[in-house]
This record gives structure tokens, sequence and C-alpha cells, in this order.
DNA sequence: AACTATTGATAAGT
DNA sequence: TACTTATCAATAGTT
């Protein structure tokens, strides 16, 4: 339809190839609209030209998107609605678990036990109880293990101190300072306990040891402070 | 084109409309399938038809979901991947949560201790010693309720019983059968309770009450057999 | 579904 | 890029 048959292969000229790409695509175009009317159909178009330009159509009182969720559904195999879908469902899934978990927790903190029936209190308590001694247990295990460790690191310290003070006791003035004032006593390991611990030496007062947290926040909340709100 | 000119307006004729339908389809298509060819452009054409068929023509060497996700980048504001990569941000946040939760869990039931600071121990102690005299208060109370409840029923039954063995020692022979044999005296109301409770009197072995939950596991979980994979 | 008179689209030229 | 127009293509109404 033109001055001449054209034969279907690609334009090589681009100038050319260019202008008939404008106008065949206006006539796609205005076909499209036209079926649109006349038919009462729903249609949707997306063109790139060889140059990357895009165009598009869309039967107006719908839109692409529209359009594209209707067919994923009418040939069945969706390609995106799937996996959506599965997505859709892991979250719900995971946001049941999430308040569950969440009820337990406040209900291993003593709260909402209005819905418990009595057996199932009973053995929360026999749970709570047990772990209760097992947290003792750690913390008991945890205080030893510290106190050691610095009794060791103090011990350390103080032989080494003290050979420094037998060689040097060797070779310099006597009076030059380096005079062991505190740990040369039974009682010599006070200073350096208080020194790495940063709190009270090491008597009844132990248990009042201060340690900073070496990953603040690893579990991502803090006893007895959560935000129980749902994610 | 045709044996006369059409106005662009709804066919109303379904027949008719359906037949033109047919025709301008297929036309649209070749078209379509010319530009590809002529002009080197990739084109995807959805239509859905009143009767709700549907068509589809997309360029060779590639797809419907290929020039649609194109076109999504074309358009920048993406129609699905951004609400896509939004639940995937959530679900992965959900997740860590869980995790989180799942973790904090295993801590109040004395597990996984072993990365809790001193201090961290010693608040979860504190808690969890919290937590457990509340949830023995309220199994106290939910013990105290229930036995109360359970001696008014028994209360109330047993007068019925007594106005109804009056009533009938009015008007029927007193040799025919209803005698009160166990709840005429002083401990008249054990019987009864342990109908109730399916376990012992409540005497000392009060305690040992058993009640079928009326909603098993509503929280999704028995205390100490939690399913503690991540979902 | 096939036919064909007629309108519509457009290739090439300007 | 837009207009022109000769020519080919699409299709409305008919069979």
């Amino acid at each position: 339809m033109g001055r001449g048959k054209i034969e279907i292969k690609r334009i090589e000229n681009a100038t050319n190839r260019q202008v008939t790409y404008s106008k065949r695509r206006t006539g796609i175009m205005k076909k499209a609209r036209e079926l649109t009317v006349l038919c009462d159909a729903q249609v949707a178009i997306i063109m790139f030209s060889s140059t990357g330009k895009y165009h598009e159509f869309c039967s107006p009182g719908t839109d692409i998107k529209t359009i594209f969720d209707r067919y994923q559904q009418a040939i069945g195999t969706s390609l995106w609605v799937e996996q959506y879908e599965n997505m859709q469902r892991t979250l719900s899934h995971l946001k049941d678990i999430n308040r569950n978990l969440r009820t337990e927790i406040r209900q291993r903190m003593g709260e909402d036990l209005d819905s418990l029936e009595f057996d199932e209190l009973r053995g929360l308590e026999q749970n709570v109880d047990t772990a209760l001694k097992e947290v003792r247990h750690r913390k008991y295990h945890v205080i030893t293990t510290q106190t050691e460790t610095y009794k060791k690191k103090v011990k350390h310290s103080y032989e080494a101190y003290k050979n420094l003070q037998h060689e040097l006791g060797m070779r310099e003035d006597p009076a030059f300072g380096f005079v062991d004032n505190t740990a040369a006593g039974g009682g010599g390991w006070d200073g350096a306990v208080a020194l790495g611990g940063g709190g009270g030496g090491p008597g009844p007062d132990m248990y009042a040891f201060r340690v900073v947290p070496s990953q603040p926040n690893l579990h991502g909340m803090a006893y007895g402070s959560h935000d129980l709100r749902l994610g």
C-alpha cells in the first residue's frame, strides 16, 4: 500500500526504517484504538524501536498492569503472580509464627496468662523453673571462670612485675622509683582486679561485676524491654 | 475500507462484533509482525475480546515477560518489581526477627546461654525469676477460682437433691430407693468434686488436677516442645 | 469461510 | 517532520 509494493524484510536504510516505524506505529495504534471501541475489547501494546525508544497503547478504562495480570491469569502458569502469591503466603505464615513466638515470650515473662488452661500453666511453671535453675547455673559458672581468669592475670602481672623489679634492683638505683608499694603484701591482687573489672574488688561485692557486652544487642533486644508490636 | 464507511463506535450486534474482532485482530497481528521485521522492533500485544478470549503477539526472539520487564525499566517506576522487592525486604526482616525471638525463647528456656555476657545473664535471671512468681501466682488464682466454682456447683446440686428428696418423701414410698447414702453426711461434697475434676478429692492432692484444654494448641505450641527451626 | 467493492494505510516523492 | 498521492492492503457487507 503505497507507491509500490515492498518486501517484508528489514529496511537497511536507518532513516527510512525510522520513518516507516513511525508511520506504521501510528497505524497500529489507530487500529488498536478502533478495535477497542468497535469490539469492546481490551488491548495492550508495548513497542520498542530499533533505537530503543518505547511506545505503548492501552485501552481506555484500564491499564497495562491490569491487562497483564489478567493475561497471566488467563495463561494459567502466571509468570509473576505465582511467586508473588507464594511470597504473600510465606509472609503471612511468618507473621503468624512471629505472633505466636511473641505470645510465648510474653507468657514466659509472666504476662497474658489468662488464656492458659491449668495444665498449661503447670507446664509453663515447671519449664520456667527449670530454666531459672539453668540460668543461675550458667551465671555461677561465668562468675567462677571470670574470677579465675582475673586471678591468673593478676598473678602473671605480679610475677612479671616481681621479675622486673628484681632485674632493676640488680642494675639500677633502688631509689629510682620502681618500688613495690601495694602488691608486695598479702592483698596484692586487689588493685589489679579493680583495674580489670572496673567495679568492686573480689570480695562479697563480686556479683556486682559489670561487663560491657562485646556485641550490644546481639539478639536484637534486651531482656524486659521487648518491642512486642507485630513486625 | 470495505463496502461502506463505518462509524468508530461499539458494534451492537454481537455476532457482527465478534466477526469484526476476528478480522481486525488478524490485521493488527499482521501489522505487528511486519513492523517487527521491517523496522527491527520489539512488539508485544495482548488482547481480550468482549467474550473474554485472549490473544497475544510477541516479536520472535523474545517473550512477553522480557518485553514487560524492559518496559518497566523504561518507565522507571516499575510496577511489580518495587512491591516485589519490598516484600523481599519485609520477608527477610521478619525472618531476622523470628530468629531473634527463637533465640530469646531458647535462652528463656535455659539454653544457648554461652553467648550472654554476665550482666545479660543477671538480667535474664531476674526476669525469669519474676516471671516464675507471676506464673505461680496465676496458677494459684486459677486453682482457687476453679475450686470455688466446683464448691458452688456441688452445693447447688446438693441442695437441689435435698429438695427433690424432700418432695419425693412427701409423695412416694420411702422404700422406693431415693435414699441419701453419700451426701447426707458432713463430707458430702467429696464425691461431686471427684466427678467434676476426674482426679483426687479436694484434699492435699488438689494440685494434681487435670483439665483438658478447651482449645488444644491455641498458641500453636506446647511449652517445652517447640519447633525451633527457621520458618 | 469466501468474495469484492470500497475505504484505509502508506511508500515514495516533495 | 509534514504533506501529497499513487498504489497496495484491509475489511464491511454480502453470499
